[in-house]
This record gives structure tokens, C-alpha cells and sequence, in this order.
DNA sequence: GCTATATTGTTGACGACTCAAGTATATCCA
DNA sequence: TGGATATACTTGAGTCGTCAACAATATAGC
């Protein structure tokens, strides 16, 4: 029970602080961060929505809503499937990689910061196996593998 | 890295089950469980806003909205302060404390059943230990003395 | 005592996401 | 081959929470 309460909460304390960043900053929210890296990480930088929303933990209609944001500032564009007329590809964009990689930089400092001064290397990586057997987090799209954020 | 992505990835899978089932069996939001487990944990089964603010990780107004809709259902009542006019008590009602009750018991079921499939007592224990660490987590009222979820 | 600052809470506008329903396409199988 | 089912995505309506601005009260310092 202990466990459930304390990953409510500090997830929420967590995100506000990376969010409230990242937003000052860049201008993105932490899911817009999230996308955006996925897509860079991605076989020709393109994927299906139905990825990304497994990917993101997120419905498909968030997804929509999160691609129409994307592509109003001109990081995605949508593109359809020759094969499969029923999947509309997010394709990442220079204008989103640059974005991507401008507030990289500054978002993993920050990470790293918060958890650095709060673990040793062992115990960061027992957390993170910990709650990689958590369900949707060691979703497909290998998260973790850029190590960028 | 992977810490924080399998944070929020996790946190979004789980959040989403436990919501489902408290949403649908017992009509309460997550925050609305949390709120009326903390009030009922509180000596006298009120709390100040401010301090269901930071147990909860929410800000101020998002506590005042959270605080209408228990008020709307009957679950809670607000109530001055003599001693300072700024404060506004919520408290914690016959009605909320029922339906906390009733919620309780397949709530807290479902949460031990995530874990306990997926982790042992000592990897349990060192995963509260671990997340107990972050910012929020382990703020003031002590969301783990009652066990309740 | 009285002003400057801090604390507590509420409100309006808005953002990000969900659900339910719907459309379109693909796949399975009798 | 063709009808039932499954998959991919979008849309309208609604929910939960945020921020910025504000009002009211309390506290501290001179």
C-alpha cells in the first residue's frame, strides 16, 4: 500500500517540477517531450498512433490531441500508410528533432539531479527494474535505450 | 533515466486500472479516495486545506475544486476556523466515511493483487522504501500509517 | 500601533486528457 | 465471396487539474 501512495505522490511532485521546466523553458509538456523522443528513436523516425499510444500510456484519442498539437508547431506531420489505409504515421520533424534536442539537454540535467541526489548508482537501478514490472512501463518502444529522458 | 520514464509509464498504467474500478464500482476519482482516506486518518477527521494540498500534491485550487465535489456528494463539509479566519476546514462526514469503507476494501484488493503478482514482501518494502525518497512522498500526513491504501 | 510581507483560500480561463460514439479499413472464416 | 469481427483513428462533450489574479486574514519588524 505504501508503495502504490508514494508512487501517487511523488510522481505528482515529480512531474510538476520536470513539467513547470520544461514548459518555462521550452515550451513543452512532459508528454510533448515524450512523443517527440519516442519519434526520434523510431525506425525512420515514424510511428503508427497506436504505438505511440502504447508507448506514452496514453488513449488513442489523447494521441490525436497530442499529434494536432504537435503538428500545429510544426514537429510532426501526419502521414498515411501505403498497406494500411486505416494508420496515419507521426513522422518527427527537423523543426521537432531540434526542439527535441534543445531541451534535452537541460531535462536529463534535471533528472539526473532529482534522482542523483536522492540514490546511489545501485539503487537508481534497482528503482528502475523495480518499476520496469510495473505494467505499462516497459512498453515496446524500448524507452529506455536513447537514455535521453 | 529509466527510472523516471518507468515512473511515469508505470504511474499512467496503474492509475488508469485503479480509476476504472474505483470509478466504476464506487463512482470516486482517485484524488477523491486519497482526500477521504486522509481526512479520516486526521486527528478529529478535518484537515486544513493547505495540508490536504501537500499530503495530496495538489495545489491550492485544485483542493478547492476537489473539495466541492466531496461537498456536492455529502462526503464533506467545510467549516472556519476560530483562531484563523483564513483557514477552511474540510470534514469528513458520515456519508464519506461509508463510502470510503465500502471503496475501501476492493480498492485496497486490487492494488495488493498488482503487486503482490509482481513483487515479493522484500522487493515491496524496498520499493515504498525507495519511492519514499522523492519530493512529495513522504509529505506530512503520514499516508501509510492507516495501511488503508 | 502600523505598515510590509506571508499565508490561506477562491475564482475565471484554459489545457490535457478521457469516454462514448462513430467512420473507415482490414482480417477471419464459413 | 461476403458478412462478422477486429483494428486504427477521429470527434464532441465532459472532467480534473493548472495558472494567474485576487481577496482576506495573519504575522513580523520598526
Amino acid at each position: 500500500m505504501a508503495a502504490w501512495v508514494r508512487l501517487l505522490r511523488g510522481h505528482a511532485a515529480l512531474r510538476r517540477l520536470m513539467s513547470a521546466r520544461l514548459q518555462a523553458d521550452h515550451g513543452l509538456t512532459v508528454s510533448e517531450y515524450e512523443a517527440l523522443l519516442l519519434l526520434d528513436e523510431a525506425d525512420g523516425a515514424r510511428l503508427r498512433g497506436v504505438d505511440l499510444a502504447a508507448g506514452l500510456v496514453l488513449t488513442p484519442s489523447g494521441v490525436t490531441r497530442l499529434l494536432d498539437r504537435l503538428g500545429k508547431l510544426g514537429f510532426v506531420r501526419r502521414e498515411s500508410c501505403q498497406g494500411d489505409a486505416r494508420v496515419s504515421y507521426a513522422v518527427l520533424l527537423d523543426a521537432g528533432r531540434q526542439r527535441l534536442a534543445q531541451a534535452a539537454c537541460g531535462h536529463v540535467a534535471a533528472i539526473r539531479a532529482v534522482f542523483g541526489e536522492r540514490y546511489t548508482d545501485t539503487e537508481l537501478g534497482q528503482l528502475a527494474e523495480l518499476l520496469g514490472r510495473l505494467p505499462g512501463a516497459s512498453t515496446g518502444a524500448s524507452a529506455c535505450a536513447g537514455d535521453a529522458g
